[in-house]
DNA sequence: TGTTATTTGTTATATTATTACACACTGTTA
DNA sequence: TAACAGTGTGTAATAATATAACAAATAACA
């Protein structure tokens, strides 16, 4: 069982924004769209980005700099996380599949050494843009 | 059969740098060191770097920012790659398991959809630092 | 040759992220 | 209570990463 998380003010500011986007947000975007709630320096969003995605609220998809809410209530533990990316919508989806995580989990590289944290990202045309 | 690259002067100093590093390298790390070379902007840095990811010479570590050498001649091709990193000496292995992008490449998501191209990044502790 | 595409050099600027420091709030414990 | 540790806040400044815009040079090729 996770110990239960209380969020700060900013913190849930932050994370009510990128829960109610559609889409991916950018640590700028985000800034904008919370200053007039009263963030008004990078830091302070980044401070509550950093500890969104510690506590897996939210991830970050690496290639792309921006952050998107937790669709999948197993990664606040897990930290392994696997995304699909659209290279010409940007749309991107979380992939929640128990056999794949199972698989990356359970895999060896060539020394024998496991890893239980991983990020992957898929990428090709959603089904919109082919 | 891929067809010959004939890498520019930029792309091969680049290059060159690159793939004798013992580490990933990041962009303006590549640019103090290739100045002396006539390289004198980050702009000569990014494209050479941008074309040498394009035919797989090189690839991007995207949590990290930072760009390491191909040490598997067939990512030329499938632009699917996979690391591990040490979370503590920063050490990164590029990953060759026919069995792991075996798996990757066959990975249907729940739409069904398959992806041709991925990037993997495992999180761990490496042999000497555990 | 002319034509096209690619690459280059250069300056400026945009975007992403962190350092540093003073202070405030919380809960623990001496 | 007071001292302390841990965490979060606000602010300013700056570092690190990456791209836009434009003119010129070079390569590819019919
Ligand atoms: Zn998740
Ligand atoms: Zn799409
Ligand atoms: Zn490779
Ligand atoms: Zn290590």
């Amino acid at each position: 069982m996770q110990k239960q998380q209380y969020l700060t003010k900013n913190q849930q500011i932050v994370l009510d924004l990128v829960e109610k986007s559609t889409q991916p947000l950018k640590a700028y975007s985000i800034l904008f769209n919370v200053q007039k709630k009263g963030l008004k320096a990078p830091l302070q969003v980044y401070r509550a980005l950093d500890k969104l995605v510690e506590i897996g609220k939210i991830h970050k998809i690496e290639s792309r700099n921006a952050f998107v809410a937790c669709k999948n209530s197993s990664c606040q533990v897990s930290k392994a996380t696997a995304f699909s990316i659209c290279e010409v919508c940007e749309k991107i989806t979380e992939i929640s599949s128990s056999s794949l995580s199972k698989y990356l989990t359970d895999f060896k590289d060539k020394d024998g050494m496991k890893y239980s944290k991983y990020n992957l990202e898929f990428f090709g045309l959603c089904k919109k843009c082919r």
